[in-house]
DNA sequence: ACCCTAAATTAGGTGAGCCTAAAAAAACGG
DNA sequence: CCGTTTTTTTAGGCTCACCTAATTTAGGGT
């Protein structure tokens, strides 16, 4: 990882982009990237050689790009941070989609690999077994403190505490009726990522996986 | 808010370099500015000269700058964007305080303001007592376009999402048969305050009052 | 094989944000 | 109140990331 000083926004955002078109054709074209990315093709053309310079993309005047091993590895890296993010703001603040993937597409820059990490557990997922990215072990100390799950990415059988469900709007008012508010327990009974089935000392209920999201428990 | 097109970081950063000097004395000078950012002098003047042609602060020429009424604005919303991520990145994440200040410098510019309204809200504090900053209003996104209300007390001709359904009983099982169980969309087609009847992509069926009280829907 | 069009690149310009070095203003000590 | 030192500003230069306009290359049709 020599000379690995942080890529600009701009830069980052040009290989997330010569990925994405990298699905469909092998070789991406500017005039492609210049489509997705709103910029002229003569800006795409000065940056892919620079990213070529860097070594992050194989660049072949008049004949497009594609991504270096190194280059692959980064666009990986930005991927995987703009998931999590988008998820995070969706999941678990609420905030609406289009809104979500814009504020993400500018933090994916600016994540550290620590927060990334950290931010993938609290969703719930098993970083080690997310992806081979970081099988180089990334050492988080002591991943047990992060206590607080959404309920959508609890698992079954297991209990937990409510700490705070987000927004405060009917579906908080109407959950509360059943015994479901901050402070109480209760336990996910079944869950198949569509349909979470939670029981409480007042009985059962079915909620999407929407709802679950937004209550925050603590394990 | 006029003319109010989104400051680069640079200037988020040293309007909030600013601010924080400010405490100490009224009058900031350039020197102690160049200190804090660690940008050389002559870039501080070229910045402030243009963050007072932008109006967000007054400066005097050899006599240092303060915040105008609109750069005071500015500060606080970073400053409170800062916090917020901060106690974010440490209190739930865990994030270690240099990393988690470190990250929350750089995110703070890229949040929207409903994103900092959520993640506030998220950590358990009032946004609305919070501080004064916002109280003229915020104006978040019509909550009205939210209604979470049981199916018992839905319109007729309405189409909802069904969000949670109390009690995983016999009839609950019944009701999944039919295609009816959180997350599913369904249609009430005609309801006397006795008999409802619904309709979804599975065809039609009529439930009593009790039930329908009992299946929560989002319109 | 040749021309023509569409695509890509080069050439040259701009502003933001940094710099160094030189000049100017303010401050301070006798 | 004058000279020296410190602070600030101006002048001029650089890179990055964008642009437009001009030029070059690739590739298809006849």
């Amino acid at each position: 990882m020599a000379g690995m000083d942080a890529l600009s926004e701009s830069a980052e955002m040009m290989i997330k982009n010569i990925n994405q078109l990298a699905a469909n054709e092998k070789r991406v074209r500017t005039s492609d990237l210049a489509n997705k990315t709103e910029l002229k093709p003569a800006t795409v053309t000065e940056m892919i050689q620079r990213l070529g310079d860097l070594g992050l993309v194989d660049y072949e005047p008049y004949h497009g790009v594609h991504l270096t091993k190194q280059g692959q590895h980064v666009a990986d890296v930005i991927e995987h941070r703009f998931n999590i993010l988008e998820r995070f703001l969706t999941e678990i603040l609420g905030v609406d989609n289009d809104e979500a993937s814009e504020v993400a597409c500018r933090m994916e820059h600016v994540l550290t690999r620590d927060v990334e990490h950290k931010l993938t557990t609290f969703l719930g997922i098993d970083p080690e077994k997310e992806s081979e990215l970081f099988c180089h072990k990334i050492n988080i100390e002591d991943d047990n403190n992060l206590k607080y799950l959404p309920l959508s990415n609890f698992k079954e059988g297991k209990k937990g505490t409510v700490k705070l469900i987000f927004e405060n709007n009917e579906l908080a008012k109407i959950l509360g009726t059943k015994g479901i508010m901050p402070g109480s327990s209760l336990l996910l009974k079944k869950s198949n990522n569509k349909v979470y089935t939670i029981q409480n000392d007042e009985g059962e209920l079915s909620i999407d996986r929407e709802t679950a999201s937004k209550i925050i428990l603590q394990n």
